[in-house]
DNA sequence: AGTAATACGCATTGTAAATACCAAATCAGG
DNA sequence: CCTGATTTGGTATTTACAATGCGTATTACT
């Protein structure tokens, strides 16, 4: 069972983001700080934004932050966001499956339900529960 | 999120056996029934046969079947089993961990919990729930 | 013996994530 | 109204690893 990369990096970015608010982030900073490419953490930032989760403000001085209270902000919305084009199991992808079992396959809605349930789990706790406090500050 | 497709076939075997019980598969028979990969397939019989979840036995007539009752193999067990060697994310695999957040991380705990109610829940369902019936018989 | 099957190690392939690169759009500040 | 800094988006490249293939050894039934 797998996270993408680019669901952890969304993670640590919030989690930083919310470790200083009303500061804002510029990729390259961020980059730097976790050491990771600065072009696919681009990539994470700018899904983070679509999904409303971050402001972000282009331009000399810009960068992002927040959009919204670290308490307002779930984790299990997070990672199903960021995860959305995942697909469980091969079945999940109707378009591309191949599985014989599927017409009568009893499992599926069962390992649904499991997703579920983590998302549920994470749920629990919001982004102020997980705020990253930067070394010296 | 995504499951290899290692654990997608190995519960597909035990689904497919739970169907026919006292029938000994051949890696060879699931695999063109299935259209899937014989070779890949005898591995994960193998691990499954490892896991002590199926009994198999070399030479002519031989094959594999389920070990225990249908109804005494747990999905969840047999998921965690499959997936045993599969970070969530990077920080799980400590040998290979380069997140500069995880001294003071207090998102790990929280994800291995969810973890765990992803297999709770599954745990909640056993194999004997999930018998896939063939075609005609 | 001969045959049918698993077991295991290693090589190869294929695919998707991760990364790099580039051009365009946008904005702050002088 | 420039100019430099930054996001944005698209595409291309690289890389990692799951998936697959294959050969050989091993085991066991007939």
């Amino acid at each position: 069972m797998r996270l993408t990369s680019f669901t952890d990096y969304g993670l640590r970015v919030l989690m930083r983001m919310a470790g200083t608010p009303d500061r804002a982030f510029t990729a390259a900073d961020l980059a730097a700080e976790f050491r990771i490419s600065r072009n696919h953490l681009a990539k994470v930032i700018s899904a983070l934004a679509a999904a409303g989760l971050l402001e972000t403000r282009r331009g000399g001085g810009g960068g992002a932050m927040l959009a919204r209270a670290p308490k307002d902000i779930r984790l299990g919305d997070v990672v199903a966001v960021l995860e959305a084009d995942q697909a469980l199991v091969e079945c999940f992808a109707s378009d591309t499956n191949t599985c014989t079992l599927t017409p009568h396959c009893r499992l599926k809605a069962r390992l649904a339900h499991a997703e579920a349930a983590f998302v549920a789990d994470l749920n629990r706790s919001t982004l102020a529960d997980c705020v990253y406090r930067p070394e010296s500050t």
